[in-house]
DNA sequence: GTCGTAACGGTTGAC
DNA sequence: GTGTCAACCGTTACG
């Protein structure tokens, strides 16, 4: 009990260490970021702004923990009287800035951006329109894309006190924030129910202040920042998970421009907004689950919050306290219910993609945005040394969605209807994700053009990229320029560096003679798992109908999406075993002819009629043991009959060169034309359906004989997804690491590949 | 329209 | 080192 209380506490000062050091950088920058873009603006104001940048400074240095003390609410009305009254656009503005305070909004920003820019204007902040998160973000598309909530959302929601307590404090110029609306509880609404106890959740947390800085010039200057520490314990659980967040903002008006007008104040300036975001997670042993408690309404939420927020400093010292966790409790938390249903969903942890919601795991990183789902993101720019996250003010932009299946094309379509590239690259990118379920959705697929189509599929293509392993000129050189993303199409294939590829009727790009790409293969299986069709798939996957027929009943037969071993040769089937009988059944009975012996073996079961070696073998053998008679060249004549006659007419055509080569072979290799000529006879149908699936099937059942118990499909599937991943190893490589395996036995679909070989058939 | 398959031209690799 | 040959390949066309 007592150590893990020891170790609770440890875990938890650590956080707060971490606050603190976090909450100081995330104000440096913050005032660094609004010197330097207030720097830029020389002329605009002088008048206050050393006041508001002195303070800002003092806040920075005060680690931000009683920053609201510095703000005037008489000042901030004026802001915001000034701005409701600049901002026609503040419903655009607005609404851009409360799309991202939607399920994807980041933690402060949001909040402090509803409370300062509200769409209805020039109330006051009493009219302010409430906390960002929750369902607006649903509604911010015209209601008609509702988002399930996002992770970051709902984490934001948990850890920022401004959605939750609502502290007033984050804006220092909001004053007073008015009680949020109950459906604008986000957070709220879209948790699940606590487990943990509420006052144990109140002391575990606390926020920060929120510091402030504006001017009123023409040039307006904003700044924030805010962290915020959450707890989250379930129920039983020993273990409480420790979320700190921290978040600077900073907007720059240029609004300087309506001076020169003269018609009357009106900003045709640029609004720029910059936010950057850190959150961090620890867990620390705790001594005991706490019992859970009734859950606080969220009513008492927002009061709390705002309670909270009036009195900054209460929360500075819940963050300070070296017993928070023994604190009474104060507030209601919805942040609970909302990293409760975060860490049961594991869904809603998946979002770094959402778009425009910079992932709670990389704060400051450029490729925050670019982990977005789309290439349409926001851009990142390089503002005091720190990748700042810049959200386009696009008026219709709705960055908090959440895009999914169930969406996507709704989104599309309201994309293009708005015109909002961005929005239609990160539909069309959910779509090639999901590239499977929307081609079995038909109000998905039916419903886009042949190009979106096209679309998706070379993107699904494309993202396979990381497949590619130049390791054979002849494949991995097609293969390459295949997911070049220069190229992006099929026919760009074409001029491989060795000119081997070819286009087929459907567009799709092969090398003649050689197996597909084991990518393209394992596509096609998996797409025919998820009950595609097969003339759909050739279609999408532009493989002849032939191919992927051939290669599904391949899969469904050996488990194995490989293609059979090319080349080779046959093996022998005169194996030391069957040369020892025949040496045995010469010695009992030396005027036994080779088709007796022939017979024999079949006889005695030495061999059965695909191993059995054909006369001439025998013969052969024959002439290596017991020496060469002209007696027995004379009745292995005879008994090779009218086969020695295609090879005579060949002799005849080549002449006496390729008797004499037959002979040196027939002595040196024991091997000659005319073995392969009778091995042919006695293949018989064996052979007569080499290309066809039923020869494929028929190689399977001779081999099945003699490898009765192999269960290759179980480790098919496996191997049909190895197929994919190990791209460093090469076809050629993989072809022949299928015989030895054969050999040893270990991989069952693979034996059944090389058994597809006619040779192999007659492998013993 | 879908699917199976033989034929074709090609490649590969053991001999 | 070269040629042969039998395996494989994917495409195409046909039914």
């Amino acid at each position: 009990m007592l150590p893990r209380e020891a170790e609770a506490q440890d875990g938890h000062l650590d956080m707060q260490l971490m606050s603190k050091v976090v909450l100081s950088a995330a104000a440096l920058l913050l005032v660094t970021a609004a010197y330097r873009l207030y720097k830029s603006r020389p002329a605009q104001a002088q008048q206050k702004g050393g006041n508001t940048e002195a303070k800002a400074e003092k806040e920075a240095e005060g680690s931000g923990r009683l920053a609201v003390q510095s703000a005037s609410p008489g000042k901030l009305q004026r802001r915001l009287r000034r701005q409701s009254t600049s901002h026609k656009a503040g419903a655009p503005l607005g609404r851009s800035w409360e799309d991202p305070g939607g399920p994807c909004v980041l933690v402060l920003g949001a909040t402090s951006r509803d409370r300062k820019f509200p769409t209805t204007d020039r109330q006051g902040p009493e009219q302010v329109p409430p906390c960002c998160c929750g369902q607006e973000a649903g509604t911010a598309v015209g209601g008609k894309l509702t988002p399930p909530c996002s992770s970051l959302a709902e984490l934001a929601a948990a850890v920022d006190g401004s959605c939750v307590g609502g502290e007033p404090a984050a804006w220092p110029d909001s004053g007073p924030p008015e009680q949020p609306g109950p459906g604008e509880l986000g957070p709220t609404h879209s948790c699940a129910a606590p487990v943990e106890d509420s006052s144990d959740m109140k002391q575990s947390w606390a926020f920060s202040h929120v510091a402030g800085v504006s001017r009123e010039e023409a040039g307006t200057l904003q700044a924030a920042s805010d962290m915020g520490l959450a707890v989250q314990q379930l129920e039983g659980a020993t273990n409480a998970s420790y979320t700190f967040s921290s978040t600077a903002w900073v907007r720059m008006e240029e609004n300087f421009i309506q001076k020169a007008e003269g018609a009357g104040p009106q900003l045709k300036g640029k609004v720029y907004d910059y936010y950057v975001e850190s959150t961090s997670q620890a867990t620390a042993a705790l001594a005991e689950a706490p019992t859970p408690g009734p859950v606080l309404e969220p009513p008492d939420t927002g009061a709390s919050s705002r309670d909270q927020a009036g009195d900054t400093e209460g929360g500075a010292e819940a963050i300070a306290s070296p017993h928070p966790l023994q604190s009474p409790p104060t507030h209601g938390f919805s942040r609970k219910e909302s990293l409760l249903q975060i860490s049961e969903n594991p869904e809603l942890q998946v979002q770094p993609n959402s778009f425009g919601a910079p992932a709670p795991d990389h704060p400051d990183q450029g490729t925050l945005p670019a982990s977005a789902g789309c290439s349409g993101e926001p851009h990142v720019q390089l503002v005091a040394g720190t990748n700042f996250f810049h959200l386009p003010l696009s008026p219709a932009s709705a960055l908090d969605i959440c895009l999914d299946l169930g969406n996507c094309y709704e989104v599309l379509t309201l994309a293009k209807r708005q015109n909002l590239e961005a929005l239609k690259e990160t539909a069309y990118k959910v779509m090639s994700d999901n590239y499977l379920q929307v081609l079995r959705s038909p109000d998905i697929f039916g419903c886009l053009s042949g190009a979106e189509r096209e679309m998706i599929l070379q993107r699904r293509l494309r993202g396979r990229r990381c497949l590619v392993a130049p390791c054979s000129m002849g494949v991995s050189a097609l293969t390459f320029d295949l997911y070049n993303e220069s190229s992006k199409t099929h026919r760009g294939l074409v001029s491989t560096p060795l000119g081997q590829g070819r286009v087929n009727q459907l567009g799709g790009v092969f090398i003649n003679g050689r197996p597909l790409p084991n990518h393209i293969r394992h596509k096609i299986v998996e797409m025919a798992h998820h009950g595609i069709r097969p003339c759909v798939i050739s279609r999408q996957l532009r493989v002849s109908h032939g191919c992927v027929s051939k290669i599904l009943c391949r899969y469904q037969e050996t488990g194995s999406i490989r293609p059979g071993a090319i080349g080779g040769s046959k093996p022998r089937v005169a194996t030391p075993d069957v040369e020892k009988k025949i040496e045995e059944y010469k010695r009992e009975n030396p005027g036994m002819f080779s088709w007796e012996i022939r017979d024999r073996l079949l006889k005695d079961g030495h061999c059965d009629r695909s191993t059995v070696p054909s006369v001439s073998s025998i013969s052969r053998v024959l002439r290596i043991k017991f020496g060469r008679k002209e007696e027995d060249e004379e009745a292995d004549k005879k008994e090779d009959d009218g086969e020695k006659k295609a090879k005579h007419s060949i002799d005849g055509i080549l002449g006496d060169k390729v008797s004499s080569i037959s002979r040196v072979l027939r002595i040196k290799f024991g091997r000659k034309e005319e073995d392969e000529e009778a091995d042919k006879k006695e293949d018989d149908g064996e052979k007569k359906a080499k290309h066809s699936i039923d020869g494929i099937l028929g190689d399977k059942d001779s081999s099945e004989a003699q490898f009765s118990s192999r269960d290759s499909k179980s480790s098919g599937a496996e191997n049909a997804l190895e197929d994919v991943e190990a791209v460093a190893m090469t076809q050629e490589q993989r072809e022949r690491q299928g015989p030895s395996e054969d050999l040893t036995g270990s991989q069952g679909p693979q034996k059944k590949d090389t058994e597809h070989g006619v040779g192999r058939k007659f492998q013993y």
